[in-house]
DNA sequence: GCCAACGTTGGC
DNA sequence: GCCAACGTTGGC
C-alpha cells in the first residue's frame, strides 16, 4: 500500500466534485515527474486530496481505483482514476503542516509545485492524526 | 498582484 | 550538452 498526495485547484476540480462524481478520471497532468509517480500508484493506493489556491488544505482521502493508462487525448501522458474515500473530520491546513515537525519532510512543503507527490505512510498517519481535531 | 521556484524550450 | 530565456505554479 502506497500513500500519495494529488493537488487541485478547487475552482477547477473540488472534493465536492469527486462526491458528486463519485469518480474521476485524474487527467491533464502534463508534467513528467507527476506522470510517473502516477504510473507507479496501485489499486486501492490512498491518496490525500488538497485543495490549492485560497484554501491550502488537504480536505479527504481518495483511493486509486483504476491504475495508469495512456491518456486518451494525448498519448505520451498518463491518467489514473480516484473515488472519494471519506471526508477529513478537519481539513489539514498548509499551516498546520509547516508547524507539525515530523511533516517538515514533505513534497508539499519541499516541491510546492509538483502536483502529485508521494507520501510516506508515517507521513500519511501523521495527516490523519492531525485531522482529528480541530485546529 | 507579485515573485520565487522550477520545468521546458531552443539557440548555440 | 549547456544554459539563458521564458512560462507556469502556487504561496504569500
Amino acid at each position: 500500500m502506497n500513500y500519495w498526495l494529488l493537488k487541485t485547484e478547487p475552482s477547477t476540480y473540488s472534493w465536492e466534485d469527486l462526491l458528486s462524481d463519485k469518480k474521476t478520471v485524474w487527467d491533464g497532468i502534463r508534467n513528467y515527474q507527476a506522470r510517473n509517480f502516477m504510473a507507479d500508484m496501485k489499486k486501492d493506493d490512498q491518496v490525500l486530496f488538497y485543495h490549492t489556491g485560497t484554501v491550502k488544505e488537504i480536505v479527504g482521502i481518495a483511493a486509486v481505483s483504476k491504475e495508469a493508462y495512456a491518456d486518451p487525448a494525448d498519448a505520451e501522458w498518463k491518467v489514473i482514476e480516484i473515488i472519494p474515500v471519506k471526508k477529513l473530520k478537519y481539513a489539514v491546513s498548509l499551516g498546520m503542516v509547516k508547524t507539525e515537525k515530523k511533516l517538515a519532510d514533505m513534497v508539499l512543503l519541499r516541491n510546492s509545485r509538483l502536483s502529485v507527490q508521494p507520501v510516506t505512510r508515517a507521513q500519511f498517519d501523521q495527516i490523519i492524526a492531525l485531522s482529528q481535531k480541530s485546529a
